[in-house]
DNA sequence: CAGGTCTCCTGCTAGC
DNA sequence: TGCTAGCAGGAGACCT
């Protein structure tokens, strides 16, 4: 599931496999997959377009064209793939951007990644760019500025820590991951933080996340940058996905459990 | 307004 | 062995 490390490392990717490219045509073979404007469009617009820049904002990566963003978001399983034309397409390639010696195929198994196309200079103001929050390396994050977003939530740090619309990038595997560095326990109500949770919180979001950059992302199921190339920080996880197996830090046994619908792993000792 | 639930999808797995 | 029910999950829609 690509959180904000992994679509860093897909966008690193794609720059060395797609910049300056001219988009010929493309192809739509999963027409729900393009959220906006209408699939008609979305083709028309791209037709002749080249690629000038890829960038990436929270999980969405951005294909920066002369006057519009395509933004993609590869949820739980999405691919981007260069492949020959010769290739056959796959069953689960939905959209395919062709150039004159190669192309550029999304696939997604799920069906649940989703395509924005959006005028360049409304993206910051229109949906779904506009919702999300700070960037972990913002330095308007602060622990005043979480303190004013979770005074008054009831809700469970591990499920605000998903709330894309406070930091952005935050996926369930590095959410359990701060949360066990931070030595919280997951299902603590918001407004019980203290500064020093805050601030831990900042901290280690931060270090998890550049951590996981810098080994290429995390490989859990099937996350790929590209053919064959898979990260490594699955083999760095202290927690998440590690039911079972004794924590590294105390010896008790991480266990698994269900907060706001979503796998949650971590150590009963350490985290309060 | 905050928060809960449903929805989208398919592959995998537990259980019979 | 082969089948199926159930689960996994990011984020938007919809409801309370």
């Amino acid at each position: 599931m690509p959180e904000l490390p992994e679509v860093e490392t897909v966008k690193n990717t794609l720059k060395k496999l797609v910049l300056n490219k001219k988009i010929n045509e493309v192809k739509v073979l999963y027409p729900n997959m393009i959220e906006f404007p209408s699939v008609e469009e979305f083709i028309k617009e791209l037709q002749g377009k080249t690629i000038l820049d890829i960038k990436r904002r929270g999980k969405w990566l951005l294909f920066e064209f002369d006057n519009k963003y395509l933004i993609s978001h590869l949820r739980m399983e999405g691919k981007y793939f260069i492949h020959e034309h010769s290739e056959p397409i796959g069953k689960h390639d939905h959209v395919i951007f062709f150039f004159t010696d190669n192309e550029l195929r999304y696939q997604d198994t799920r069906k649940f990644g989703r395509m924005y196309l959006i005028d360049k200079d409304k993206l910051e103001d229109s949906k779904p760019i506009c919702a999300l929050g700070l960037e972990p390396w913002d330095k308007a994050l602060t622990k005043e500025y979480l303190k004013g977003k979770y005074k008054h939530k009831k809700l469970p740090i591990k499920t605000v820590l998903l709330d894309q619309s406070i930091i952005t990038g935050i996926g369930n595997i590095y959410a359990d991951e701060i949360l066990f560095l931070s030595k919280l326990d997951p299902l603590k109500p918001c407004y019980e933080l203290n500064d020093t949770n805050l601030e831990d919180i900042i901290k280690y979001t931060r270090e998890v996340l550049e951590h996981a950059i810098k080994l290429g992302g995390t490989t859990i199921k099937s996350y790929e940058s590209a053919k064959g190339v898979h990260g490594l920080f699955q083999n760095e996880l202290l927690v998440h996905s590690n039911a079972g197996e004794l924590c590294k830090s105390c010896g008790t046994e991480i266990i698994k459990i269900r907060v706001g619908g979503r796998g949650t792993y971590y150590c009963p000792t350490c985290q309060k």
